[in-house]
DNA sequence: GCCATTCATACGCTGAGCTTCTTAATGGCG
DNA sequence: CGCCATTAAGAAGCTCAGCGTATGAATGGC
């Protein structure tokens, strides 16, 4: 027993729409013969005459009137089933899940993001704000596509891969005896410093080896979560605080930045995802490379 | 370049759901490869993958989730189509358009009405009334597909099916002098009488032809078009009127019934319909026979 | 490190569907 | 009234798509 393919519904629609078997075929490209055959096997499978013919005059019975309909919804579905399921598949719709510490918009990013939203119109992007240490669970999971960390894990199933450079800006209370326009790490070696919990953050431990590296061991007030907690402990007299730059960007009334120079500190931030990360993914890594690679040039023309 | 067909929809639907090619391909009742194959011309003609496959696991991609979803519809649409054209091919479901003049359904066609949406429940039955003029018009372009009238046209694409008998009734104005339980057409002979309008009415026709078959002419006072209006126009003192015996069961007040028993009279009503009247027409027109054969055997019996 | 399991590949075969040729039927036209 | 053009259906042969069998490659478990 033949079953029911999508080329009877086409073979039928072609012929209910020309009513006639003749114009029909040679619409499909097929001969005369092969269309009759397949429209009566269609019609055996279904069980009831979908088309009245006569040698003069083709017409469609109820049945064929209302299976016309239903077949050219279901070519249309199957139509559009591909051409979704395709657009996926080159991640030009869907859903992006960004996971990022709640810091992390202050710099490229967000440009990034909106440069991102500008081309692939058809992508939906959620940003999910999350402490560094669920972001590993929440790729993983698939709950989030591509995480934006500054201390990315060695882990076989996710990949890495630097995202930007920021430098390092010191955070003085307002009033501090530093009035340079920018500091050195060494000149700070009195100060008593607000870290990132040493613990959970690779930037403080990195933070910590520079001081060492300068010659001191920093003596450490406070430590918190969160970067944007550093700033307000300093305002709040706590001591001083070494942040990246573009954290600095959310200004504190009480607060001032400057710049370090000496040495040259950096504050990486790496774009991590899944091996099997979709293809959004991949779109919007590649977007950020080309960026990075813009921006790289215009530094080094300006 | 090959097509999609709903096998490619049923292989993949298989494999996403069992998440295995072989226990797929073991549901299907084919062997493994082919499955393989077809999966991978499926993804071939969409253009991406729909599976994530090593040879220890099979997953979804994000297309293929989507993918999934739109297949199983499909494939559910292209069955319940199947589905509804065979029912309609079948007469058990639809819309049965009847169409009849307004006193019509006062016999026994509002019993046969009721059995038959008792029996196809699925079907809708419209019922149109109009006078008898435009039946044939509807029932020619298809505004109908069985019609009741008491004139059956002569028509090469119509066909027409004695539906049931009435016997005759005599209208009287109430007070009249005639006082017996029955009476013959020839008592009526110097009684004024109200007609159907001879020009439309096959059956008034008949009346007259009967009239002069029992030696007089009558004499006509009003003629009107519907035969509801006929008992009316009696009891305005127009004169009496002969209708047929159903349309007595619409009791009015200030006549009576009587019926006519010499010669014996009858009205025949016909069930009129298109060559290519639809499967319903002809379930009705069955349980119509079968109905009129019961009721034969009844009346033989009782 | 071996083995079992599972998906992909290779290859030959069967039959479904196609083309060509032909027949039957019907409406239009002279 | 009969011929012809047109159209759907039937017959026969062929081609290739899809299937089965046999085999290979890869991966996770023991």
């Amino acid at each position: 027993m033949a079953v029911m393919e999508l080329r009877h519904l086409r073979y039928f629609v072609a012929v209910a729409e020309k009513l006639s078997f003749t114009a029909a075929a040679d619409a499909l490209g097929v001969a005369q013969p092969p269309l009759s055959q397949q429209i009566r096997d269609l019609e055996t499978e279904i069980g009831t005459r979908l088309l009245e013919r006569t040698t003069r005059r083709v017409s469609l019975t109820q049945a064929g009137q209302d299976f016309l309909v239903r077949a050219k919804a279901i070519l249309h579905s199957a139509q559009d089933a591909t051409e979704r399921a395709h657009a996926i598949g080159c991640g030009s719709v869907g859903v992006l899940n960004v996971g990022l510490t709640g810091s992390m918009l202050a710099g490229p990013l967000g440009g990034l993001i909106y440069k991102f939203q500008e081309t692939f119109v058809g992508v939906d992007i959620q940003i999910h704000e999350m402490s560094p240490d669920k972001q590993i669970a929440a790729l993983k999971s698939g709950q989030t596509d591509i995480n934006f960390l500054r201390t990315p894990p060695q882990d076989p199933d996710l990949t890495s891969e630097l995202a930007w450079s920021e430098g390092i800006n010191v955070v003085l209370p307002k009033g501090h005896s530093i009035t340079t326009e920018s500091v050195t790490l060494s000149c700070l070696k009195d100060e008593k410093f607000v870290f990132l919990r040493l613990r959970d953050s690779l930037f403080a431990r990195h933070i910590l080896q520079c001081c060492i590296g300068s010659g001191f061991y920093p003596t450490i007030s406070q430590q918190a979560v969160e970067a944007a907690s550093l700033t307000s402990l300093v305002a709040a007299g706590f001591g001083v605080a070494l942040i990246p730059e573009f954290v600095a960007k959310l200004a504190h009334a009480n607060v001032t930045y400057r710049p370090v120079v000496s040495p040259i500190l950096s504050a990486d931030v790496h774009a991590l995802y899944h091996l099997r990360s979709g293809p959004m993914a991949r779109n919007f890594l590649a977007l950020m490379r080309s960026d990075a690679e813009r921006l790289a040039t215009e530094l080094r023309q300006g």
